[in-house]
DNA sequence: GTCTATATTACGATAGAC
DNA sequence: GTCTATCGTAATATAGAC
C-alpha cells in the first residue's frame, strides 16, 4: 500500500463528474477552474485530463447524460390513454424527476450558453423530444374534447416552465411536502387546460 | 479636434452600460472580460475604472437599475379594484415589460449568483417587492370569491415563471404577434386561478 | 493513473503621462 | 477622460517522470 496522493481508486472517473456538476451548479461553468475540481476529487489538475479531453466535454457530458436519463425515465413510464390523466402523470412526474437531481437540472438550462453550438444542438433535439411528449398529451386532449387549449405548443412551454419553476422555490422540510405541492401544481395545471364544463364532471372521478 | 481615439462623447457611462449588459447576456457575467467591454466601446480597458469601481459594481448596478424600472413602471400603473382585471393587467404587463427589455430580465435571473451576498440581498428585496403585487391579487380575489386558489404563495411563483419563460421562445415575426400571446397566457391565468362557477359568466364580459 | 513542472495566454485592477 | 504599460495572479492544457 504505498499510495500515499490521489485517487487511484477506480472511481475517480464518476468523481470527478460529481466534483465538476456540484461546482457548476454552485458557481457557473465559467467560473469554475479545472483546479477546483481537481481539489474537490483530491487529485492534481493534470490528472482530470485522463478522463476528458477537455473542459467543455465534461460540461457536454453532463448534461447529455442527464437529458438522456430524463427520456430514459420517460421511456419507462407506461403513459395512460386518458389524456387527463397522462397530463396528471407528466405533471408529477417532472416536479419529482427534477426535485430529485436539482444540480443537473440547474446546468442544464443555465449553462447551455456555454456549450459549443454543436454540443448545444445535441441537448436541444433532446430537450424538444421531451415537450414533444407533453405536446402529444395536450394534442391528445384537445381531440378528446377533454382539453381546451388553444396553441399546444406555446401551452407546453407555459406548463414546463411552471413546473420547473418549483427547483427555484421548493426546500425540504418546510411548509409543504412535495407531494403537496404536486398535488398544488397539478390542480393548477389541470384547470388551465381543461375544458370548462369539464373541470368538475369526470376529471376528478 | 485632436480627439483621434477613445469615446470622449460624454455619454460614455451609458455605451459601458449598455455594452455590459449585452455581453454579460450573450456569454455570461463570468466569461465576459472587461477587456472585451472596453473593446466594445471602444476604449481602453483601464478607462472603464472611470465608471465603475470595479465588475461586479457594473453587473450589480444593471440588475439594480432593472428592478428599479420594473418596480417604477408598476407604481405608474393604477391597478384594478376587480381581481381579475387586475390579474389580467399584471399578467399583460409582465410579458409586455420583460418581452422589452429581454438581455435585463435574462441576467436578472442568469447572473444572481455572481452577486456578492450583500449585493443579492438588495436585488432580492426587489424581486419580492415585486412578487409580493401579485400575491396581494390573488389573495384579494381568494378573499372576493373570484379566485380558487390554495396557496397564494406557490400560484405567484407558478404564474410569475409561467410568464417569465415567454421571453425563452418568443420571437418577433413568428406564427403569433405579442398581443396573441398575451391573449392566450392571460386565457391560461385566468383559467388556472379561477373559481370553477365563474370562468365562463362575469369574467368575459 | 497521478505526479510535478511548465508553456502560453489571459484576467482584474492600478499608475502615471498627456 | 483616455492612453500605455504593467503588476500580480490564475487560467487551460500538455510533457515527461514515476
Amino acid at each position: 500500500m504505498a499510495r500515499t496522493q490521489g485517487s487511484h481508486s477506480g472511481i475517480t472517473g464518476p468523481k470527478v463528474r460529481e466534483a465538476a456538476l456540484c461546482l457548476f451548479a454552485k458557481d457557473g461553468y465559467a467560473a469554475v477552474s479545472m483546479r477546483q475540481i481537481a481539489a474537490e476529487v483530491g487529485v492534481q489538475a493534470g490528472a482530470l485530463y485522463n478522463y476528458t479531453p477537455d473542459k467543455q466535454t465534461l460540461l457536454f457530458d453532463l448534461l447529455k447524460g442527464h437529458m438522456e436519463e430524463l427520456l430514459e425515465a420517460r421511456a419507462e413510464t407506461p403513459v395512460p390513454g386518458c389524456p387527463a390523466r397522462a397530463l396528471e402523470q407528466f405533471t408529477r412526474f417532472h416536479i419529482r424527476f427534477h426535485h430529485e437531481r436539482p444540480e443537473a437540472v440547474f446546468i442544464s438550462y443555465m449553462e447551455l450558453r456555454n456549450l459549443t453550438p454543436e454540443n448545444f444542438e445535441v441537448i436541444e433535439g433532446l430537450r424538444r423530444n421531451y415537450e414533444d411528449q407533453l405536446e402529444d398529451i395536450l394534442r391528445r386532449g384537445v381531440a378528446s374534447g377533454a382539453f381546451d387549449v388553444a396553441e399546444p405548443k406555446i401551452a407546453t412551454m407555459a406548463v414546463i416552465a411552471m413546473l420547473t419553476g418549483v427547483n427555484t422555490w421548493f426546500r425540504e422540510g418546510g411548509r409543504l411536502s412535495l407531494p403537496e405541492v404536486e398535488e398544488i401544481y397539478w390542480h393548477m395545471v389541470r384547470k388551465a387546460v381543461t375544458a370548462p364544463q369539464r373541470i368538475e364532471s369526470e376529471l376528478t372521478a
